[in-house]
DNA sequence: CGCTTCATGACAATCATTCTCAAATGAAAT
DNA sequence: ATTTCATTTGAGAATGATTGTCATGAAGCG
Protein backbone atom coordinates (compact mmCIF):
# COMPACT_ATOMS: atom_id res chain seq x y z
CA UNK A 1 0.00 0.00 0.00
CA UNK A 2 3.42 2.02 0.60
CA UNK A 3 4.74 1.68 -2.88
CA UNK A 4 7.63 3.83 -3.09
CA UNK A 5 7.88 5.10 -7.02
CA UNK A 6 11.49 5.99 -6.05
CA UNK A 7 12.71 6.54 -9.29
CA UNK A 8 15.89 5.65 -9.78
CA UNK A 9 18.73 8.30 -8.47
CA UNK A 10 22.10 9.11 -8.23
CA UNK A 11 23.74 9.72 -4.76
CA UNK A 12 25.89 13.02 -4.83
CA UNK A 13 26.93 14.65 -2.09
CA UNK A 14 24.24 17.49 -2.91
CA UNK A 15 21.85 15.63 -2.31
CA UNK A 16 23.11 13.84 0.91
CA UNK A 17 23.59 17.79 2.72
CA UNK A 18 19.69 18.62 1.58
CA UNK A 19 18.84 15.91 3.12
CA UNK A 20 20.80 15.82 6.23
CA UNK A 21 19.63 19.82 6.37
CA UNK A 22 15.91 18.65 6.61
CA UNK A 23 16.82 16.34 8.89
CA UNK A 24 17.95 18.76 11.52
CA UNK A 25 15.06 21.09 11.03
CA UNK A 26 12.03 20.65 13.17
CA UNK A 27 9.85 23.00 10.98
CA UNK A 28 8.93 23.30 7.63
CA UNK A 29 11.43 25.03 5.08
CA UNK A 30 11.74 26.74 2.12
CA UNK A 31 14.02 25.73 -0.79
CA UNK A 32 15.40 29.23 -0.10
CA UNK A 33 16.14 28.29 3.43
CA UNK A 34 17.92 25.31 2.62
CA UNK A 35 20.00 26.89 0.17
CA UNK A 36 21.08 29.73 2.88
CA UNK A 37 21.40 27.19 5.49
CA UNK A 38 24.02 24.93 3.26
CA UNK A 39 25.87 28.11 2.61
CA UNK A 40 26.34 29.30 6.03
CA UNK A 41 26.70 25.86 7.25
CA UNK A 42 30.23 26.19 3.71
CA UNK A 43 28.33 23.83 2.01
CA UNK A 44 27.85 24.79 -1.64
CA UNK A 45 25.55 23.92 -3.39
CA UNK A 46 23.14 25.57 -5.89
CA UNK A 47 19.92 26.73 -5.93
CA UNK A 48 18.78 24.96 -8.58
CA UNK A 49 20.13 21.99 -7.57
CA UNK A 50 18.36 22.49 -4.05
CA UNK A 51 15.06 22.86 -5.68
CA UNK A 52 15.77 19.78 -8.06
CA UNK A 53 16.35 17.57 -5.05
CA UNK A 54 13.62 19.06 -2.75
CA UNK A 55 11.03 18.68 -5.48
CA UNK A 56 12.06 14.47 -6.41
CA UNK A 57 12.19 14.14 -2.59
CA UNK A 58 8.79 15.33 -2.23
CA UNK A 59 7.99 13.70 -4.99
CA UNK A 60 9.43 9.88 -3.85
CA UNK A 61 7.21 10.87 -0.51
CA UNK A 62 10.90 11.00 1.36
CA UNK A 63 9.49 14.86 2.23
CA UNK A 64 6.71 16.70 2.93
CA UNK A 65 5.36 19.86 0.68
CA UNK A 66 2.60 22.09 1.70
CA UNK A 67 2.53 25.86 0.86
CA UNK A 68 2.95 28.68 3.48
CA UNK A 69 0.08 31.05 3.44
CA UNK A 70 1.89 33.21 0.35
CA UNK A 71 2.41 30.53 -1.86
CA UNK A 72 5.84 29.38 -1.02
CA UNK A 73 6.64 25.85 -0.92
CA UNK A 74 7.49 24.82 2.51
CA UNK A 75 9.50 20.93 2.92
CA UNK A 76 10.24 18.74 5.73
CA UNK A 77 10.94 15.38 6.49
CA UNK A 78 8.06 13.37 7.81
CA UNK A 79 8.50 11.11 10.81
CA UNK A 80 5.65 8.52 9.02
CA UNK A 81 5.95 7.58 5.54
CA UNK A 82 2.13 6.95 5.47
CA UNK A 83 -0.30 9.48 4.62
CA UNK A 84 -1.03 11.98 7.20
CA UNK A 85 -1.51 15.53 7.89
CA UNK A 86 -0.36 18.68 9.57
CA UNK A 87 -1.13 21.56 12.52
CA UNK A 88 1.58 23.62 12.05
CA UNK A 89 2.17 26.62 14.33
CA UNK A 90 2.06 30.76 12.66
CA UNK A 91 4.32 31.65 15.08
CA UNK A 92 6.79 29.86 15.35
CA UNK A 93 6.55 27.05 12.94
CA UNK A 94 6.29 24.21 14.75
CA UNK A 95 4.38 21.39 12.72
CA UNK A 96 2.81 18.28 14.67
CA UNK A 97 1.73 15.66 12.07
CA UNK A 98 -1.22 13.99 12.63
CA UNK A 99 -3.67 11.41 10.93
CA UNK A 100 -7.05 11.56 9.98
CA UNK A 101 -8.74 8.54 9.24
CA UNK A 102 -11.92 10.02 10.03
CA UNK A 103 -11.12 12.67 7.16
CA UNK A 104 -9.78 10.58 4.20
CA UNK A 105 -13.22 9.00 4.64
CA UNK A 106 -15.37 11.80 4.59
CA UNK A 107 -13.29 13.02 1.30
CA UNK A 108 -13.51 10.22 -0.70
CA UNK A 109 -17.31 9.76 0.36
CA UNK A 110 -18.21 13.03 0.11
CA UNK A 111 -15.97 13.18 -3.45
CA UNK A 112 -18.33 9.91 -4.38
CA UNK A 113 -21.27 11.00 -3.68
CA UNK A 114 -20.76 14.22 -6.26
CA UNK A 115 -19.76 11.64 -9.02
CA UNK A 116 -15.70 12.57 -8.28
CA UNK A 117 -13.26 9.61 -8.97
CA UNK A 118 -9.73 9.57 -8.14
CA UNK A 119 -9.83 11.81 -5.27
CA UNK A 120 -7.17 13.56 -3.54
CA UNK A 121 -7.47 15.98 -0.96
CA UNK A 122 -5.34 18.82 0.80
CA UNK A 123 -6.11 19.09 4.31
CA UNK A 124 -3.60 21.92 6.51
CA UNK A 125 -4.29 23.28 9.92
CA UNK A 126 -3.02 25.70 11.51
CA UNK A 127 -3.26 28.04 14.92
CA UNK A 128 -0.72 28.68 17.46
CA UNK A 129 0.77 26.50 19.63
CA UNK A 130 0.77 26.89 23.44
CA UNK A 131 3.79 28.72 23.95
CA UNK A 132 3.19 31.03 20.97
CA UNK A 133 -0.82 31.08 22.47
CA UNK A 134 0.77 32.59 25.86
CA UNK A 135 2.59 35.84 24.69
CA UNK A 136 0.62 36.66 21.53
CA UNK A 137 -0.88 39.68 20.82
CA UNK B 1 -18.57 33.66 14.50
CA UNK B 2 -19.45 34.79 11.00
CA UNK B 3 -18.67 38.84 11.64
CA UNK B 4 -19.07 40.25 7.81
CA UNK B 5 -15.84 42.70 8.67
CA UNK B 6 -16.44 44.54 5.38
CA UNK B 7 -14.49 47.20 5.34
CA UNK B 8 -16.10 50.15 4.25
CA UNK B 9 -15.34 50.11 0.54
CA UNK B 10 -16.46 52.97 -2.25
CA UNK B 11 -18.47 51.27 -5.04
CA UNK B 12 -16.49 51.54 -8.41
CA UNK B 13 -17.41 50.60 -12.31
CA UNK B 14 -14.08 48.29 -11.96
CA UNK B 15 -15.09 46.63 -8.81
CA UNK B 16 -18.60 46.09 -10.38
CA UNK B 17 -17.34 44.61 -13.86
CA UNK B 18 -14.96 42.12 -11.48
CA UNK B 19 -17.91 41.23 -9.51
CA UNK B 20 -19.82 40.40 -12.42
CA UNK B 21 -17.58 38.57 -14.11
CA UNK B 22 -17.05 36.63 -11.19
CA UNK B 23 -20.46 35.88 -10.70
CA UNK B 24 -20.48 34.18 -14.41
CA UNK B 25 -17.78 32.08 -13.78
CA UNK B 26 -18.63 28.58 -12.92
CA UNK B 27 -15.59 27.75 -11.87
CA UNK B 28 -12.90 29.12 -9.70
CA UNK B 29 -10.60 31.85 -11.91
CA UNK B 30 -7.54 33.42 -11.56
CA UNK B 31 -6.66 37.79 -11.40
CA UNK B 32 -5.27 36.91 -14.86
CA UNK B 33 -8.07 35.50 -16.01
CA UNK B 34 -10.70 37.67 -15.05
CA UNK B 35 -8.75 40.50 -16.28
CA UNK B 36 -8.28 39.22 -19.69
CA UNK B 37 -12.32 38.07 -19.55
CA UNK B 38 -12.60 41.79 -19.13
CA UNK B 39 -10.16 43.00 -21.24
CA UNK B 40 -11.75 40.75 -24.07
CA UNK B 41 -15.69 42.13 -23.13
CA UNK B 42 -13.88 45.80 -23.91
CA UNK B 43 -14.05 46.16 -20.22
CA UNK B 44 -10.55 48.32 -19.47
CA UNK B 45 -9.54 47.36 -15.95
CA UNK B 46 -5.83 47.44 -14.53
CA UNK B 47 -4.73 44.34 -13.78
CA UNK B 48 -3.37 45.82 -10.37
CA UNK B 49 -7.20 46.41 -10.04
CA UNK B 50 -8.32 43.07 -10.61
CA UNK B 51 -5.41 41.86 -7.99
CA UNK B 52 -6.47 44.72 -5.44
CA UNK B 53 -10.52 44.38 -5.69
CA UNK B 54 -10.27 39.97 -5.66
CA UNK B 55 -8.58 40.04 -2.36
CA UNK B 56 -10.14 42.60 -0.52
CA UNK B 57 -13.34 40.78 -1.94
CA UNK B 58 -12.02 37.69 -0.52
CA UNK B 59 -11.00 39.47 2.88
CA UNK B 60 -14.68 40.74 2.93
CA UNK B 61 -16.00 36.90 2.66
CA UNK B 62 -17.70 37.78 -0.75
CA UNK B 63 -15.59 35.32 -3.00
CA UNK B 64 -13.94 32.25 -2.15
CA UNK B 65 -9.79 32.05 -2.88
CA UNK B 66 -7.88 28.47 -3.29
CA UNK B 67 -4.52 27.88 -4.84
CA UNK B 68 -4.17 26.15 -7.60
CA UNK B 69 -1.30 23.22 -7.86
CA UNK B 70 1.00 25.68 -8.62
CA UNK B 71 0.45 28.23 -6.60
CA UNK B 72 -2.01 30.14 -8.57
CA UNK B 73 -4.28 32.46 -6.46
CA UNK B 74 -8.01 30.95 -8.04
CA UNK B 75 -11.67 33.41 -7.04
CA UNK B 76 -15.02 31.89 -7.25
CA UNK B 77 -18.46 33.50 -6.27
CA UNK B 78 -19.85 31.26 -3.36
CA UNK B 79 -23.39 30.27 -3.24
CA UNK B 80 -23.22 30.57 0.36
CA UNK B 81 -21.91 32.79 2.52
CA UNK B 82 -21.17 30.15 5.22
CA UNK B 83 -18.43 28.35 5.80
CA UNK B 84 -17.69 25.32 3.28
CA UNK B 85 -15.12 23.67 1.24
CA UNK B 86 -15.00 22.25 -2.29
CA UNK B 87 -14.52 19.40 -4.52
CA UNK B 88 -12.92 20.25 -8.23
CA UNK B 89 -12.43 18.38 -10.77
CA UNK B 90 -9.29 18.40 -12.76
CA UNK B 91 -10.26 17.90 -15.87
CA UNK B 92 -13.00 20.38 -16.31
CA UNK B 93 -12.56 23.26 -13.33
CA UNK B 94 -16.02 22.04 -12.03
CA UNK B 95 -16.82 23.05 -8.31
CA UNK B 96 -19.06 21.96 -6.12
CA UNK B 97 -19.83 23.31 -2.56
CA UNK B 98 -19.89 20.87 0.62
CA UNK B 99 -20.13 21.37 4.22
CA UNK B 100 -18.20 19.28 6.32
CA UNK B 101 -18.89 19.82 9.75
CA UNK B 102 -16.90 16.52 10.86
CA UNK B 103 -14.03 18.05 9.30
CA UNK B 104 -14.33 20.98 11.30
CA UNK B 105 -14.86 19.34 14.46
CA UNK B 106 -12.02 17.10 14.05
CA UNK B 107 -9.64 19.73 13.25
CA UNK B 108 -10.59 22.17 16.47
CA UNK B 109 -10.02 19.14 18.63
CA UNK B 110 -7.08 17.55 17.37
CA UNK B 111 -5.61 21.24 16.52
CA UNK B 112 -6.70 21.69 20.82
CA UNK B 113 -5.60 18.31 21.88
CA UNK B 114 -1.80 19.54 20.65
CA UNK B 115 -2.34 22.92 22.60
CA UNK B 116 -3.26 25.21 19.31
CA UNK B 117 -5.25 28.17 19.55
CA UNK B 118 -7.10 30.30 17.81
CA UNK B 119 -7.34 26.95 14.81
CA UNK B 120 -7.96 27.80 11.06
CA UNK B 121 -7.48 25.10 8.51
CA UNK B 122 -7.86 24.48 4.84
CA UNK B 123 -9.37 21.60 3.10
CA UNK B 124 -9.68 21.13 -0.43
CA UNK B 125 -10.09 17.81 -2.43
CA UNK B 126 -9.69 17.39 -5.87
CA UNK B 127 -10.61 14.78 -8.36
CA UNK B 128 -12.23 13.83 -11.94
CA UNK B 129 -16.08 14.53 -11.55
CA UNK B 130 -18.24 12.43 -13.50
CA UNK B 131 -18.15 13.69 -17.15
CA UNK B 132 -14.51 13.74 -17.10
CA UNK B 133 -14.00 10.19 -15.66
CA UNK B 134 -15.39 8.67 -18.56
CA UNK B 135 -13.26 10.02 -21.49
CA UNK B 136 -9.74 9.75 -18.90
CA UNK B 137 -7.02 7.67 -19.58
C1' DC C 1 41.28 3.76 -17.31
C1' DG C 2 37.81 5.38 -20.67
C1' DC C 3 33.09 5.96 -21.72
C1' DT C 4 28.17 7.11 -21.23
C1' DT C 5 24.82 9.16 -18.58
C1' DC C 6 22.88 11.81 -15.06
C1' DA C 7 23.54 15.73 -11.78
C1' DT C 8 25.25 20.18 -10.92
C1' DG C 9 25.87 25.20 -11.08
C1' DA C 10 25.75 29.88 -12.76
C1' DC C 11 22.70 32.74 -14.53
C1' DA C 12 19.10 34.03 -17.72
C1' DA C 13 14.20 33.76 -18.24
C1' DT C 14 9.34 33.24 -16.46
C1' DC C 15 5.54 34.79 -14.29
C1' DA C 16 2.30 35.81 -10.77
C1' DT C 17 1.85 39.29 -7.60
C1' DT C 18 3.05 43.73 -5.39
C1' DC C 19 4.61 48.43 -5.33
C1' DT C 20 4.75 53.36 -6.76
C1' DC C 21 2.78 57.50 -7.50
C1' DA C 22 0.49 60.73 -10.37
C1' DA C 23 -4.07 61.28 -12.31
C1' DA C 24 -9.09 60.25 -12.00
C1' DT C 25 -13.19 59.65 -9.35
C1' DG C 26 -16.69 59.17 -5.54
C1' DA C 27 -18.77 61.33 -1.49
C1' DA C 28 -19.87 64.93 1.15
C1' DA C 29 -19.57 69.77 2.21
C1' DT C 30 -20.34 74.52 0.60
C1' DA D 1 -23.12 72.96 -9.20
C1' DT D 2 -18.41 73.54 -7.28
C1' DT D 3 -14.91 72.75 -4.02
C1' DT D 4 -12.55 69.60 -1.22
C1' DC D 5 -10.40 65.49 0.29
C1' DA D 6 -9.77 60.70 0.71
C1' DT D 7 -9.90 56.53 -2.19
C1' DT D 8 -9.21 54.12 -6.16
C1' DT D 9 -7.24 53.43 -10.42
C1' DG D 10 -3.70 52.44 -13.93
C1' DA D 11 0.80 51.93 -16.24
C1' DG D 12 4.71 50.20 -15.62
C1' DA D 13 8.61 49.12 -12.68
C1' DA D 14 10.07 46.05 -9.06
C1' DT D 15 10.04 41.78 -6.48
C1' DG D 16 10.80 37.16 -5.65
C1' DA D 17 10.11 32.39 -6.05
C1' DT D 18 10.66 28.91 -9.32
C1' DT D 19 12.15 27.02 -13.79
C1' DG D 20 14.98 26.61 -17.99
C1' DT D 21 19.52 26.33 -20.38
C1' DC D 22 23.62 24.28 -21.25
C1' DA D 23 28.45 23.57 -20.53
C1' DT D 24 31.12 21.18 -16.95
C1' DG D 25 31.80 17.55 -13.41
C1' DA D 26 30.92 13.35 -11.05
C1' DA D 27 28.92 8.48 -10.80
C1' DG D 28 28.50 3.80 -12.45
C1' DC D 29 30.30 0.34 -15.25
C1' DG D 30 33.12 -2.54 -18.20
Amino acid sequence: MSGQARTERRPTRQRAAIAEALADATEFRSAQEIHADLASAGDRVGLATVYRNLQAMATDGEVDVIRTADGESVYRACATEDHHHHVVCRGCGLAVEVTADAVERWAETVAASHGFTQVRHTVEVDGLCRRCSSGSS
